[in-house]
DNA sequence: ATTACCAGTTACCTAAAGGTTATTAGGCAA
DNA sequence: TTGCCTAATAACCTTTAGGTAACTGGTAAT
């Protein structure tokens, strides 16, 4: 007897798949993990002093907030600004780069609210 | 001499802030990673059997894809459907709640793209 | 003098993610 | 009969992300 076979999926999907999959990681390489995003979005409302950050962005070590720091700095999503007057200030800014990604913050606030409502409604319905 | 103080953020902005912040962290829980995204985004253009999704998904391997897919369908992105018939045949479904992923999709997808843009820019206007 | 704030750095450690290879089991094709 | 396909699973290992804690060196407040 034959085998069914896979249907093959055609190759204008498969290549627009591809599209996809690839800027889709490429996005995830530069700004996925637990905290870029994350500090991006307390800057944007006015958090740029690391005391501040570490404040606001909850469960971010001094270690991990420093090195998330550098790397942004590195791929041009902050600048670090070192006030040499008196006291030393240390302040981080966004840099224009970092707007691009409003779409992809609105995107994923918007998906993470009404995820935590559907979470929430799973559980007190739940006979267990 | 008096300390410069940090001027203090506004408390709607903090609340704002910690909102956001906790909405994309709990989005980034469910669905970060480097695979799950981009599982939802073979399935939904046609790839639906295993070997299938581990040909689309370049890089993955059968036992990441495997325990990727079983974390999917416990939190209700996916079914797998096992059709007893000759031969057996396994398929993958996108449950409707993976479609409300969509937005968050396109901004990454549009991101990425653009993100490879300025790269490539970058690295071909360098003087090294 | 002691304590605390700021902006980190360093060393060490754990946990999670992910990779590699081998194996399973049913059936097919050469 | 040997080997391949599908859809995995198991054992094992490596890598990386992230956490903890201690410390620095300057300033400022009590």
């Amino acid at each position: 007897m034959e085998r069914t076979k896979e249907q093959p999926v055609n190759k204008e999907f498969t290549e627009e798949c591809t599209k996809v999959l690839n800027a889709v990681s490429d996005a995830l390489y530069a700004v996925g993990g637990k905290w870029k995003l994350m500090i991006i979005i307390a800057m944007a409302r006015g958090n740029n002093r690391f005391s501040e950050l570490q404040r606001q962005v909850k469960g971010i070590s001094a270690r991990v907030l420093s090195s998330e720091l550098k790397e942004l700095e590195m791929n041009g999503f902050i600048i670090k600004k070192v006030d040499v007057g008196y006291p030393v200030t240390i302040e981080y800014q966004l840099l224009p780069y970092s707007h691009t990604l409003e779409k992809v913050v609105t995107a994923m606030t918007e998906w993470g609210i009404q995820h935590r409502e559907k979470i929430k409604s799973e559980r007190s319905s739940k006979t267990s």
